[in-house]
Parts: structure tokens; C-alpha cells; sequence
DNA sequence: CTGTGTCATAAGCCCAGTTTATGTGGCCAT
DNA sequence: ATGGCCACATAAACTGGGCTTATGACACAG
């Protein structure tokens, strides 16, 4: 017990200072049914067992989180307020839980999809939790991989529905775009660029070596076109993650899709710098075999994904 | 056992399908260490904990997320989609704790801050974490209240920051505008509204009855200044989670701050209206003592909010 | 003043996750 | 080659948190 090598603020680690998942739904059903022995019920669990979970999470925070009354058990302010903050938790656990059933799943599966990385990454868990919503029982499978890769699988039948980033729709597949995306320039807050007045020019952003994702990943290709040539690599990655990563700690400054740092942004641990003259916008596209219109729970996810 | 009444997909809420927080971390810490082992370490665990664990994971979600060898341990395709979806759990988790830490605080804390709910739901949680992370000793604490809440604690000297949503500046108090905030008009998917070509004129938004918030609440405020009258309530909420829900079940339309139903916009539970000829703004401002510039931790945390 | 809702308390069970102890396999430096 | 090192796996035993069952206390409505 006398371990050291804390990378946290306090002794022990989140898990040990925020609720686990259960509590926390009991959380949310607690506030959505005004009851303890309701919650209990919609879980599936005691009353006593309901009541003691509570009772341990309000020890666990410091907070009293419920009102008891002997009709009834109301959220405190504070109560409130936490149980909005886990709902963040729980509807994080859900996309979560989404996409691990998807990929999963394989084989009794109705409608199997391949994806690019980014959108498995950001955005496809999203689409799935709507789906199940409309359609519950529609089993999901999830293949991730490059344009080349959701190209092959479609033209083998082995996938209903891809979706890619690229430039370039795979030949031998019909498309249409579904969202578009933006590649913006990032460094880490104290970087020289975070302080520029005026817009970077692209043959600055060419001269300069960039932390990259390995080639062949959408986002290196559009980059590449856009500068009209080679991007000068500092470092090559493999997931959009490790870029994110090393541009954090000061590494350098890279190039990566606005879906990507979104959270990064507004938490300031990244800054977006503006960069003139060139075009990094690239279009999402939903992909399915020339011909084959998507039909049935295809359809369904496809129309779930377009604005 | 017999128990019906499941809201959810299949058998089992969430926290028998996701596993715990801690295992999501030691994930987390495998991907960046490349080592089981490192990753116990790191978390003050035994190394066969870390093994048991993450295979106990895989077995639960079907999945083989880590390629193991005798010289280190990588995550697979699979593993690592898994992986960045953990990140975005255990991220909300952080925000959770560092809003728990703050409620709980109270008494031995250097920055006491008070904040509208709006900001308290969905900004400060950031920004505390933003703060830990630069000053990783500063306790702070929260309270949740409305401006004139918030006004009272500044000035009986309960509280060294404030921040508002309101129109007006309270009487008393030094303030800055850190952010904008639009208020939006949404409704159900299905809704009459959703399907409109032309943008909807204030007088009609004016004439329907609508979910609003409670009088008094700086949402209420803003909307009644700008349709120069008083809105119409079809039904008062306390919260604006429950307004968010009555929307959604199609009760009909309420207007929201855009932080807080981005989320159910892109995943389209929301639809968002265009109003014509009303400005829906509102700035969202830091807020102290006339001539108390804030200094030291409250300064610290000023700076981080402003873009 | 009995019935029905609420929550609390007490005692005991059970299993997931932990530790300690040990085994296996690849790599490297001597 | 051969020890030493590092990484992971397996086995057995311990522990504790969360569960259930059983019961009690309190409030309100009929």
C-alpha cells in the first residue's frame, strides 16, 4: 500500500473516487421515478439494495444526493447537479456499449457495416444508439478499416453499408455524402503558431515537418492533396490518438480532422490555428455497390446519418 | 429473477454489459504503456491483477482487444476502437469527479466559485479539470444557484468568482464576457416545425405555447426579453433535463441553450428550428466584487475560460 | 386504525477482484 | 550456451462490496 506513482491528484485512482456504473444509473432512475424502491424495481434489483447503493455513493462523494421522505425521495440541489454530470457518464457508457455489441457480433448480424476510422471512432457509436432506439432489435456488426479495405468488403458482400473519408469514392461504388469535415491545424497552447496574428500560409504549413498518421490513413491523403505534394513528416503514428498525444505534450504541430479534437479544443489543451489558402475540407460519405441501394436496416442507419 | 421491465436492449443494464471504471483505466494504461505489467504498476495493482482483468473484459465483451508476447502487449484493430471509446467514458468520469470534488469541498478551499446551472452543468466541470491540470493543489469548491444567488455569496465575501448567464450584470459586481450562448429552438424529431422551409417569425414562436423553465431561471429571462412579452408556458419544468425529456416524449417545443442539447442534436433526438428577427444571444460572463479583481486561484481559473 | 406506500436496519451469502507464489517463454548480454 | 531479465499465465486463498431476505419505523389515505 505504500505504492507511489501517482499520475492523479489524490490517492487512488477515478475509480476509486467516482461511483461505478451501476450507482450511477440508479442515480438517473432515482431522479427520472422520484423513488428508491422504483429504481430498485426498474433495475431489476431490492429496495435495501437500492437504498444502501445511495446511501454508500453519498458517503463515497461527501454530498447528500437525495432527499428521503417517507412518500417519496427527491434529488438535493447538489443532487441535481451530480446526477446531470453522470448522466454524461452513463450516456458515454452507452455509445461505448453500442459499439463494442457491434463489434461483436460478426456473424448473426442483420446489417453489417465497415467504416473508416474517424467516423467508427466519432461518430458511428452515436449512429448505432439512435438506431437501436428506432429499430431495438436490428443486430449491428462493425468492421473498421481504410477506404481500400470498406471497398473490398462491400464488393464481396460482406458488408451492407460502408462509410469512408477519402478523396476518392472506391471504384465500383455508388455514394453520397452524408456529412463534411474539416482538417484543422493544431499545436499545444504555448506553441509559437497559438500566438500568430495572421493566418498561416500553406507553404508554411508544407515547409514545417508535422506529426502525422501513417499513409494511406484519409486524413494524410487529403493533407497531402491539399498542399500539392508531400507533407514533410516529424513523426508518422498510427491512430489519431498518439498524434493527439504527442502535439499535446509539444511535440509539434499536425493536422487532424475537427471531429477528432473537438474536446481537446474547447479544453484548451490544444489550439486551432488558421490557415489560409488552402482547402482541408473533405466530405463523409456513406458507400454502398453501384446499384445495390441500401434497403431494409441499411437504409435505416442511412438515413439516420444524414443531417 | 423473473423481473421484466427493462427499458434497455437486451437482458442486463449497462453495468453488466460495460465493464467498471477501473477496468476501462487499466485499458486506458495498457494502450500507453504497451505493458500489462506497466500498467498494473501504474495503478498500484499486481501484475496477474491487470492479466485476470483485462481478460475478464474481453470475455465480456466478446472481443480480443490485446495482442500479448513475451516481450510486451498491443492492443488489437479492435482493441484500439475499444480503446478510444473507454477514453471518452473515463473522460466523463473526470469531469464528473472534478464537479463531485468541488461540491464536496465546502470549507478548506482556496477558490470558492458559484455559477449559474448552466455554466455549473455544462462548462465548469471542464474547466475544473483544465485547472487540476495546471495546478494540481488547488481545492475548489461550487455552488450552483441563479444571479442572484451567485450576486449574494460574492458580496458576503462566501465566494471568490462568480459566473452568470443572465442579461444584466447584478448590481455590485465587476464583470467580463467570456463566452456566447445561443438559445435554440427545438422540438421532437416528428414535429410540425422540423419540417418548415422557412425560418419560424418570432410572433409565431411568441403565440405558442411552450416547455419553458421556471421564471427566475437566466434561459427564462433571455427569452421573455426578446419576444418583448412573456412567453406562453405549456407546461413549467424545474430543470432543464426535464424540459430536454418533455421534447423529446414530443410534449412540444422549448427553447434551450445550445450547450445543452448538443449532444441530442447531432444524434437528432433534437431538432433545431431557424427563428427569424429575434436575437436568441446571450453572453455568458465571470463575475466578481466592483474592484475585487480576482487574483491568484480565481484569476488562474478566469483566464481558462476565455477563449 | 388498518392498508399501502415509503425508506432504514440487520444478518448472512456470494462472487469479482485481489494478493502471493510459481511456471513458461522470448530476448539479450556476458 | 547460459544465466538474468522481462513479460505474461496459472493456481489457490482471502477479502469486501453488493446482493437478498426479513423485519421495523414512519406517513398518509381511506
Amino acid at each position: 500500500m505504500t505504492q507511489a506513482a501517482e499520475g492523479q491528484f489524490r490517492a487512488g485512482s477515478l475509480s476509486h473516487r467516482v461511483p461505478d456504473l451501476g450507482a450511477l444509473e440508479l442515480l438517473l432512475a432515482v431522479a427520472r421515478l422520484g423513488s428508491l424502491g422504483g429504481a430498485a424495481r426498474e433495475l431489476g434489483i431490492t429496495q435495501p439494495a437500492a437504498s444502501s447503493r445511495i446511501r454508500s455513493m453519498e458517503r463515497q462523494l461527501g454530498v447528500a444526493l437525495v432527499d428521503r421522505s417517507p412518500r417519496g425521495s427527491r434529488l438535493t440541489d447538489a443532487g441535481a447537479l451530480v446526477t446531470d454530470w453522470a448522466r454524461r457518464v452513463v450516456e458515454a457508457a452507452e455509445a461505448f456499449d453500442a459499439g463494442a455489441q457491434a463489434l461483436r457480433d460478426r456473424r448473426d448480424s442483420r446489417l453489417r457495416v465497415a467504416a473508416s476510422m474517424t467516423i467508427a471512432e466519432y461518430l458511428l457509436p452515436g449512429w448505432l444508439l439512435a438506431l437501436r432506439a428506432q429499430r431495438p432489435d436490428t443486430a449491428v456488426s462493425l468492421l473498421a478499416g481504410n477506404s481500400t479495405v470498406v471497398a473490398e468488403r462491400l464488393l464481396a458482400d460482406e458488408a451492407d453499408l460502408g462509410f469512408v473519408e477519402g478523396l476518392t469514392v472506391p471504384t465500383g461504388l455508388d455514394s453520397v455524402v452524408i456529412a463534411h469535415d474539416n482538417l484543422i491545424v493544431v499545436t499545444a497552447p504555448g506553441h509559437v503558431w497559438s500566438r500568430r496574428r495572421s493566418p498561416l500560409e500553406a507553404s508554411e504549413l508544407a515547409a514545417t515537418p508535422l506529426i502525422l498518421r501513417e499513409k494511406g490513413s484519409g486524413t494524410r491523403q487529403v493533407l497531402d492533396a491539399a498542399l500539392g505534394g508531400l507533407a514533410r513528416p516529424l513523426i508518422e503514428l498510427s491512430s489519431t490518438t498518439a498524434v493527439k498525444a504527442a502535439v499535446v505534450s509539444g511535440a509539434g504541430p499536425a493536422v487532424l480532422s475537427e471531429l477528432a479534437v473537438g474536446e481537446e479544443l474547447s479544453m484548451r489543451r490544444l489550439v486551432s490555428v488558421p490557415v489560409a489558402g488552402v482547402s482541408l475540407a473533405r466530405d463523409l460519405r456513406a458507400v454502398w455497390p453501384t446499384g445495390h441501394r441500401p434497403v431494409g436496416p441499411a437504409r435505416d442507419l442511412l438515413s439516420l446519418t444524414r443531417a
